[in-house]
DNA sequence: CGTCCGACGTTATACGTATTACTAGATGGG
DNA sequence: CCCATCTAGTAATACGTATAACGTCGGACG
């Protein structure tokens, strides 16, 4: 009782596996008869048929498989570069595989060997900054989320206009009439959030005052990181600017425990646009980030340079989403 | 330029491609000379050689790969159960591959097609209704996650103790004088909630009045829920029991936009204690369950029916965690 | 009437690996 | 001195598929 191979289903249909292989493949335009290529199929699904993928793999010598490499799968936002990335590979008849990087600890294990399987392309985000050297000398085409263009040696890059971003929520801030701000950064050493914070020292530079306080992408540590900053004797900031909607939280809870309202006395944004940013109390001004668009173009561009076609876009853009945590700064 | 072979290593350490298969994968004790085994191994890491897993694949019959299968990634459980898998399967040199079943929306694509690797196993999770079936005429060792014991063929099954998960939660609202509870329940058909909403129903069903209201698994759905339920004349609740975590939240928040305090007014319980239990204020009273253990035991007990030997394990035990969200029933 | 051609298939082969047999030389015991 | 035993390797093969190259058999056409 092992699987039935494709030299099966052509006894059972009374032909040869080549024209079994035809049929099933699609090949046969004007070399099997409509009929046999009926008995084929029909001998095919009564046997219970599937081609052996590893067979065809090593056939065609390559697998339609891409590797997304990514920190790690519980952070929503790379949960849904994942979706995205996957529909688009599903409807080119792509498959896609993770290797999460393991956080420093343990052996720094093969990313490669542990997809088990061949591949055809990987597609990895900065921020799995731990797996970057083991990708660095394979030499399969490699699609870059969210970094430095100038940087790496990547087929292509696709980024988010996070200097816009900034920009917006800056804007946003100004008219609100806030002049102390305070950025409560990632400790994550990443381009995407270098670039967050350059842009926020220049735009609100000659207008603010700017504080910058970092903190693992935590709430817990958030909220630590903000109850000190805020407990601390001398002015307090009127608004906070997070990298993260997940430090956004922390800060709203450590504002809350010091007794302070978001937004009347503190105003707070965020940024990602994650689901958590409409469970909390107040809901939170951030922006969005197209998470799965930023899968889908990576899964794109890879398919593009596959195809040995160039590829390049404009960076995706963001939008600043006013709810609820943000208002007048206080007099 | 392309991929070395490994006849390519065996050429330029002259000697055969035999014996560059048995020293790297280990099997040459008293085979082959110490000497040669190191020239071995120095070629294939100048030449950079990668073994061609699909030829592996193909020679081995077995590829050591499992596909999960779970409703979604961007719920944080699921990824959790992933990340448990995950590690305990490259502890073993397995993989994972997931399909996340398409919710319902477009054509119903092969499971197997899409994973486009040939799979040793498959262990899914009862959650993912909609790809079940497909799964089911497959020969594949199949473990379920979360699942009726007795209505599947699975070769084995990891559990969570849900029903005494409830009986916690119970007891604690009881001996807090809750008398008028409401089940905010998922919209979701499966064995865990449905094993969840019997336990409540039998342990509070004598010592107080119990209603339940169903909800989609998000925040948005569980506040508009439960404003129908507090807004509506009669006597309201004085405690809602949620199936999760995100309707924890949702009915937190459509609490305070009506002006109740909570726990005052309302004490509030979750599931699954996500990030998001403690990102809300107040923190969220939850029933801890341990994800990455299911993901843990999901492979191990893969594993096991892999090796033919029999599995079973008791169901893993869930913790109630008190935070703020519970206090004393209001007079 | 010879030949060419299209329709319908088949035969043979290669992809890269792991493993089973086998060989050739050296060593040692009786 | 001869056989058994050990060491150190090699040759050959199969896994299941896709495809290039090759028949074969009528009928049409010059």
């Amino acid at each position: 009782m092992t699987r039935p191979t494709s030299r099966d289903v052509a006894t059972a249909a009374g032909v040869s596996q080549a024209t079994v292989s035809l049929v099933l493949g699609d090949k046969w335009r004007g070399r099997v008869s409509e009929r046999t290529a009926g008995l084929v199929r029909e001998a095919a699904t009564t046997l219970g048929y599937r081609p052996n993928l590893a067979a065809r793999n090593l056939r065609l010598g390559s697998t339609r498989t891409a590797l997304l490499v990514v920190p790690a799968l519980t952070n929503e936002f790379f949960a849904r570069v994942y979706t995205g990335a996957a529909r688009i590979a599903a409807e080119h008849g792509f498959g896609v595989v993770l290797y999460p990087s393991p956080e420093g600890t343990g052996p720094a294990r093969d990313p490669f060997a542990s997809a088990r399987a061949a591949l055809d392309g990987v597609i990895a985000s900065s921020m799995a900054a731990h797996a970057l050297d083991a990708i660095g000398d394979a030499e399969l085409p490699l699609v870059m989320l969210d970094s430095d263009p100038t940087a790496t040696r990547a087929a292509a890059h696709v980024n988010l206009a996070m200097a816009d971003g900034m920009r917006q929520v800056t804007e946003h801030l100004l008219a609100l009439g806030h002049r102390r701000v305070l950025h409560l950064a990632s400790a994550v050493d990443s381009w995407t959030f270098d670039i967050r914070a350059e842009a926020l020292a220049a735009l609100l530079g000659p207008h603010a005052e700017l504080r910058t306080v970092r903190a693992p992408l935590t709430v817990a540590d958030a909220h630590t990181a903000m109850e000190a900053v805020l407990a601390a004797p001398g002015s307090r900031p009127t608004a906070v600017v997070c990298d993260d909607d997940i430090l956004a939280a922390g800060a709203c809870k450590a504002a809350r425990r010091l007794g302070l309202r978001v937004p009347e006395d503190l105003s707070v944004t965020g940024f990602d646009d994650l689901a958590l940013a409409t469970a909390v109390e107040p809901e939170l001004t951030t922006v969005h980030l197209p998470a799965e668009r930023v899968g889908e173009q990576g899964m794109s561009a890879l398919l593009a340079v596959l195809d040995g076609a160039p590829w390049t876009a404009p960076d995706l853009p963001v939008d600043l989403i006013v709810r609820a945590s943000t208002g007048l700064a206080p007099a």
